[in-house]
DNA sequence: TTCATTTTGTGACATAAGTCAATGGACTGG
DNA sequence: CCAGTCCATTGACTTATGTCACAAAATGAA
């Protein structure tokens, strides 16, 4: 059941076995069927959700009515808003699920609970907060220098089957861009093959 | 001489007087002349830096030789790269001093020794994480969203000061946009008054 | 003060991307 | 199998912002 959670601790952290094992008790699988909400604007995310299988989107609305997409999670991702999971304040965020998924999921009060039997646990915490971190740059800086063009090519190369898996407009939410111009975008690659 | 950090500690995680101590011992005092660096790309950043006093900016190049300012640092904020400092990654990043400033700076090594000792500042150090992630989410919200005008608007809400300590093609740089945008940007501004 | 450098402003023009509207294709549920 | 959505494409047009070039202003060092 948490297998592929497990492989990903592993690969990220120093566990051993026994303690590995803990996770099977805290963590619970969930099922959520296509196109209902783990978080919506104004609540408070009390859950950490891991995907076993299947696609969320996170994404926000902004004052003109516009949703942006801000992150596509598969297998082996986290999803939802970390930064009210931690912080415990309301978020900004909806997450949908894109197709039937299943999940782990663990309170906030379980995760506390088992970074206190198990503090190297903290490291994985930390490695999560990290990563976050690091691709919420990355899309900083790929916002400011490079064309749409770039941006849809770097997305291919990066999550390949996303493309089969969503519609184009939400790839164009999810660049920062109107569909039309992904359209074109795409068009302009075809034609020069 | 570490007063300010013992402030904003103190606002921050509850922790006790003799522990804020503790402080004292493990960060370092420094001054730095404007125009030097605290870290230049593909260093790894070794050191947090907090600000006493003074002015920081950090900054990407891209591919074609363009700055991106990504964070300006005055008093009572930290700077340099998180991201790097906690993964021991080398850094994308330059950060320099805008001008003559004073930070406290603490080393890796003694930060993790003072986590060991004082088991609360990881609270504080999930509290820094955490913050790091929300600015970021803003920004880049923002960058999706938002205009020239807007942007700017919103830059001299939160940080009015910050357009008297620097030049204005660096606040273009920050806002994602040319200094020529900007110039034309505030003169509709003034002209409407 | 004076000269050189840095910073800012502005006009003319170029360009990427957005908006609007129409069309046709693909899917889906009854 | 049909009707109704949903989705993608395309053309015409608009708009925001970038680029280039030059001039003016501010700054700072000698």
């Amino acid at each position: 059941m948490t297998q592929l959670l497990k492989e990903i601790i592993k690969k990220n952290i120093k566990v051993d076995g026994k303690d590995l094992h803990l996770l099977d008790d805290y963590f619970k699988p969930k099922k959520i069927a296509k196109g209902s909400f783990l978080l919506k604007e104004g609540e408070v995310f009390h859950a950490a959700v891991f995907v076993q299988n299947g696609l969320f989107r996170t994404f926000v609305i902004d004052e003109n009515g516009t949703e942006h997409i801000v992150q596509f999670a598969t297998q082996g991702m986290w999803t939802g808003d970390l930064a009210s999971f931690i912080s415990g304040k309301p978020s900004k965020f909806y997450t949908e699920a894109l197709e039937e998924s299943e999940i782990l999921t663990i309170t906030k009060n379980e995760w506390e609970n088992l970074l206190q039997k198990a503090p190297f646990y903290l490291d994985f915490h930390r490695k999560l907060l990290e990563k976050g971190l690091f691709s919420l740059q990355e899309r900083l800086l790929e916002s400011y220098s490079v064309d749409a063009r770039k941006k849809y090519l770097n997305l291919i190369h990066t999550f390949p089957d996303i493309i089969q898996r969503v519609p184009l407009y939400m790839i164009a939410s999810y660049l920062g861009m109107s569909r039309e111009t992904l359209s074109r975008v795409r068009k302009h690659l075809t034609d020069k093959k």
